[in-house]
DNA sequence: CACTAACTATTAGTATACTAACTATTAGTG
DNA sequence: CACTAATAGTTAGTATACTAATAGTTAGTG
């Protein structure tokens, strides 16, 4: 009992956040199912919600706002790409740089689809209070800082 | 203003819940790499945990205990398998289930990744209170039974 | 201005996930 | 016992992710 307090085991496992995780996402690719004129994936509609959100961006901008790396950017643009949903145009301050944004068949998807994040979101949150949506908000933010801080190697 | 808060609508997407999620297992996957005697991936590793904590699991157990499904527990055991990680055997009690086990190479690997896990968890969970961690626990506990009651399909 | 480093995006190859379809086995019912 | 439904696992096909390598572009320095 006493010597446990030293150091301090925090059971919490990265396992938990992460089912949970997983949890939601097949929540909501069941929810999208129930919907047949929907035609994209819950990865797809990450990406189409962000551009909602931002206007054009760029891919490695894109990357940025969800935490997804180049490849998987460029393939999920390419579906949306071919989809329609999304345009791509070269940035002319910067060759390097393509430009993302939605097309008019995108914002419809996203008026389509947001009524039902909104639902799917009340669902989830069935239960928990304000306050503590709150503290989970934090706490994401500071593992995020946390792990985005230079890690020191195996000491 | 007064609108408003008869839908309160909640902010939190579920994209921030991911964003950490993946962050949290791209680092982790960084951290493993550093181990060049550790050569597992993170979702190799939470099977092998899982295993040393319940001892011989079938398959459907396995996806139970982590939210994935069949097919994925099949293929991530067969690399166990092919690293002698695991070993796999008929359940004498039904013929339909296999029994999965670690063997010596996976009970050792064990004990090699876990203070690393211990270490990881105290740099994700820096400055975050014990009171707010048994907040998040109760969130994704109230979450995980929300989404798993039948969903009302749209109405 | 030349050169090198950094940045952006793509491609190849591997590892996870998911749905759907299938086989084998067991359970439950009459 | 025969029949049907449910369960466990595999396979095929598609969609995400990641690392490593590559090509094109820009920035920063002397």
């Amino acid at each position: 009992m006493t010597a446990k307090t030293q150091e301090q085991k925090i059971e919490l496992s990265a396992v938990s956040i992460e089912k949970t995780q997983r949890l939601m996402k097949q929540a909501f690719t069941k929810t999208l199912l129930e919907y047949p004129n929907i035609d994209i994936t819950v990865d797809q509609w990450v990406i189409i919600h962000i551009l909602s959100q931002h206007g054009a961006l760029s891919q490695s901008d894109l990357g940025r706002e969800c935490q997804k790396d180049a490849p998987t950017i460029t393939i999920i643009v390419d579906r949306l790409l071919s989809k329609n949903y999304v345009a791509k145009a070269d940035n002319p301050k910067d060759g390097r740089k393509k430009m993302i944004y939605l097309t008019k068949a995108g914002l419809n998807i996203v008026n389509k689809v947001m009524p039902i994040v909104y639902k799917f979101r009340s669902n989830c949150y069935q239960g928990v209070h304000e306050q503590e949506l709150k503290t989970l908000d934090k706490i994401l933010k500071k593992i995020t800082t946390n792990l985005s801080q230079p890690q020191p190697l195996k000491s």
